[in-house]
DNA sequence: ATATTAACCTAACAAATGTTTGTTTAATGG
DNA sequence: CCATTAAACAAACATTTGTTAGGTTAATAT
């Protein structure tokens, strides 16, 4: 399918290497026969970006559902397992959310940039549920733990820890020095 | 400068989407004059890189020296802040470092990532000198710390915390969980 | 004064780029 | 069986790309 091909070529080459004739060699096709299915290069990478981004909110939505309601921190850990999985193994997609943003076009990234932002607001929720010492860390506790995910493709090794361990290692290293003292 | 033109111009817009036009342009002559002071585009990026990272580590290294040599979490905390500083308000050399690395070639890729292992090493011996409740947490306390440092240029504004205090306030929330109990 | 060299220009090169146009093929529905 | 439409092709287009080759200028050293 041609958004599979594209999203293949994004995710590893990124926007400005990627060649219409690229995707189109993978897609089985020419490169003139891509404009039957998107008008332009930008809007075929705008539409494998909102796939992405539609796939990790939907895998996060549903790990933080099926998570135990009680403990916000075992909330945030799945949410934050479910995000890295999407990201480390959940194929070329999700990546492409996370990869440069196109700067060339301005209107563009800004359409990007609100999308991404739209999809943080999820971790804004499950970060301010949580019982803090100082409620001013939560901002904080967000960048953090985004970002190290984030990151993460840039180390991530299929033969060391999984995604759900790296998101358990994050969250248990905050979730030490932040424990409100409750000790029931 | 030839170089400062060439750093712009990759910080901006990465390495692909940068044409040897726009350097000589931004350097105030033609493209083929380029090839006085570097024989390839790839050359001239890799000579960015290197500066970049010599500029960090320089950084980096006078920040540690210089910091508190008592407390191994200040002098962590004193070279995260130097690294953010270099990277949020440095110029140009040092986000092209952390920028896309350009896929194309592997030789050079390779290049690239042996520079920046080699910086990170700085990193790995400052966090093996904490004190830590659990050893192993060492790696992931620095990977944490690396990652979200380096995401910090997709949410960072000048008008917001300065890089200092959001190094202090990184460290400080790992610092908090991970502290050894000595009370003295 | 002459030779040398650093630094840049001019002009072009072949290849690659995103995109457009007109045409063909294959499937589908009446 | 025929009309329609989806999906692809073939071939070109005008630019833009990295790079090369040879010429020009100004400074420097001998």
């Amino acid at each position: 399918m041609v958004l599979d091909a594209a999203a293949y070529r994004f995710c590893r080459q990124g926007y400005a290497a990627t060649t219409m004739r690229d995707i189109a060699s993978d897609a089985g096709m020419l490169a003139g026969s891509l404009y039957y299915h998107f008008k332009s290069k930008t809007a075929l990478f705008l539409a494998v970006h909102e796939e992405g981004v539609r796939r990790i909110a939907e895998a996060v939505d549903h790990a933080v559902l099926t998570a135990n309601q009680h403990d916000p921190w075992q909330c945030l850990e799945n949410g934050l397992s479910a995000h890295l999985q999407s990201l480390l193994d959940g194929g070329d997609y999700a990546q492409v959310v996370i990869r440069d943003l196109p700067a060339e076009e301005a209107s563009l990234r800004d359409q990007l940039i609100e999308l991404r932002d739209d999809y943080e607001l999820r971790f804004r929720k499950l970060v301010d549920a949580l019982p803090l010492n100082n409620p001013d860390d939560a901002g904080w506790i967000r960048l953090m733990l985004l970002g190290a995910a984030n990151w993460s493709k840039t180390w991530f090794r299929p033969n060391g820890a999984s995604p759900a361990e790296i998101a358990a290692h994050f969250v248990r290293l905050l979730r030490n020095g932040e424990t409100v003292g409750t000790k029931s």
